[in-house]
DNA sequence: TTGTAGGCGTTATCAT
DNA sequence: ATGATAACGCCTACAA
């Protein structure tokens, strides 16, 4: 009749088959040295044997590392988020990290982070736009001293560590991808001015502009925001110019497959008519017809690589936390809303 | 000199200075009965002025109650994902639970599932297609008794609270749509047979077709996977047909867009030559070209809805999950990739 | 209605 | 190298 108590097997069960102390499985589960083979052995074999599994919760509270890293978002939009989690969750996943989501909008007041940091005591935090560059909760992640990754931010920010790419160089390389196919009357989009990657990204294709001696018509550059609606605003506007530009390059995809619309509305057909470049090559750069020509930035590895990082941190608990920006590579991908210019 | 002991405000502290019990407190913070007035405001206050944020380690480990809701993955994939999160963080945020995310491949053993519920001992948990019809992960989580809610399921199982919508009936409205406009010869592509979705798909537009007197000509249901290659694969053998059907109803809006690029590829144009229709709404539905017509899950109401589910059983400790099934109101989006039939 | 005291499962400290 | 034992911050009988 000995029902077995339901309560989990803990670190003190695992001790005591093993006949060791619970000091010693725990330093043998926490990889700590000064311990002999054969009692890492016997413990080992007892874990398995019991099924054996640290509560996060015990092991947080008496440890004061969480083993939790909080993804901090703004607003879940768009399909970046499931690339990012993606690279986030596996790499967690392998270095024994949990990962928590957790929102804060624009006007999230500095005492709710801290609130919330406070009763969770993150191992570390991932911050992607535009939260990255949200004031409030950086200061708030300063202060409980989280270490912290951002992926693409906008401007830097004390001592975190930051992953990009280089939104300079890839909005020149696809600028210069649109003159070599011999058009001179491009126009631009731009992200929104708020983040520091929209404001590259233009510099980038002035800079190819400038470069190839080709003159940049003001008139050809328009403010968009990133979303579609501003796309399409933007591509009316330069469709409709009295000498409508041969190419368009949108900041982001979004905009350009609202360029892609509003372009197939006027009749016109792209790429003969009219070459679109994006930039990001979401999911939807390949759906759209035709595919966009575009830039991809490595999400899922950015997110691996921040993952990477917190876990380094985390295992070290190191205080150097060395904020050297990493910068990984984008790349180029040509398809067929882009071709070359014919009068 | 006397340098502030930098660790956290606990509730000893809230105690102390509220001039009541830690018990009190407690309770206060749990919002139980059996407190007088007058403590209760003197312990609120104290919190105020301390600071105070109680440890979600501290809690989850004395009280057996993590406040931890975890969001069960296969794979990140498409954007249906940010929805069900926008939905749920917000609803869990309101509720005071934590969404932890966790990645489960396709091959992932009951053991994993098991160590990771047994470490975590979640609040509940909320599953989505297609890791919601996985029966490791169902088996380990009905073992553990973690209050379960699936989104869009396929079969039933066990106790978990299903939300979703009526796909058969979905699928019946769009193909009276088609059937309205005219057309005669409808094409389908089937989604992911393996998702019962998928199958109350096909059956809803049988029906319409039986129901309306219309013949179904079998070699115009085309098998699709739900992805885009697949739908791309299907309507190419659609579109080469010897008599091409005047309409096509894809399972979903990746297929369709798949099937708007093979009929752009044909130089047929949509929705003159050929109607197509999708299913889902993804952001890429309005994005494509032409927007296509289609249905609207209400993703994120259900996710609102899981949270809700689960923020209730948690709050009332019920045993009694009650599993009958949450079904929402699915909506007809009339967009332009179809419209009347035209020999 | 309120307080006392004993856990919850680990890690950290300090001996040994 | 290993083991007691005291935290960690909170919840919850049980007592009052």
């Amino acid at each position: 009749m000995a029902t077995k108590k339901k309560s989990n097997v803990t670190i003190a069960d695992v001790a005591r088959f093993a006949g060791v102390s619970v000091t010693t499985v725990s330093r043998i589960l926490n990889g700590e040295k000064y311990v002999r083979e054969d009692k890492k052995k016997a413990v080992t074999a007892a874990v398995e044997k019991l099924g054996y599994r640290p509560s996060l919760y015990a092991r947080s509270l008496a440890g004061h590392r969480s083993y939790v890293i909080g993804l901090l978002l703004d607003d879940p939009q768009g399909d970046y988020l499931s690339g990012i989690q993606r690279g986030l969750l596996r790499a967690s996943k392998i270095g024994g990290l949990h990962v928590l989501v957790e929102l804060f909008d624009n006007d999230t007041t500095f005492e709710q982070v801290d609130s919330f940091l406070s009763s969770l005591s993150l191992s570390g935090a991932i911050l992607t736009p535009p939260i990255c560059d949200n004031q409030v909760v950086l200061a708030a992640l300063a202060k409980r001293k989280i270490p912290t990754v951002r992926i693409a931010p906008g401007r830097p920010f004390g001592e975190m560590t930051d992953i990009k790419i280089d939104n300079f160089k890839a909005a020149y390389r696809m600028t210069e991808h649109l003159i070599e196919l011999g058009h001179k009357d491009i126009a631009f989009i731009t992200g929104d001015a708020q983040h520091a990657d929209a404001r590259e990204r233009v510099q980038g294709f002035k800079s190819a502009m400038n470069d190839h001696g080709l003159r940049i018509n003001p008139e050809y550059i328009c403010e968009g925001t990133y979303v579609f609606s501003s796309g399409v605003a933007a591509a009316k506007r330069l469709l409709n110019h009295e000498k409508r530009p041969s190419a368009i390059f949108a900041s982001n995809d979004e905009m350009a497959a609202a360029v892609l619309m509003v372009a197939h509305e006027a009749d016109l057909n792209v790429p003969q008519d009219l070459s679109v470049a994006g930039f990001d090559d979401l999911a939807l750069a390949s759906f759209v017809t035709p595919p966009l020509t575009t830039i991809r930035q490595p999400i899922e590895e950015m997110a691996t690589a921040a993952a990477a990082r917190l876990l380094d941190i985390h295992l070290n608990r190191n205080g150097a936390p060395e904020p050297a920006p990493i910068i990984l590579d984008f790349s180029f991908v040509k398809r067929e809303s882009t071709t070359k210019f014919r009068p």
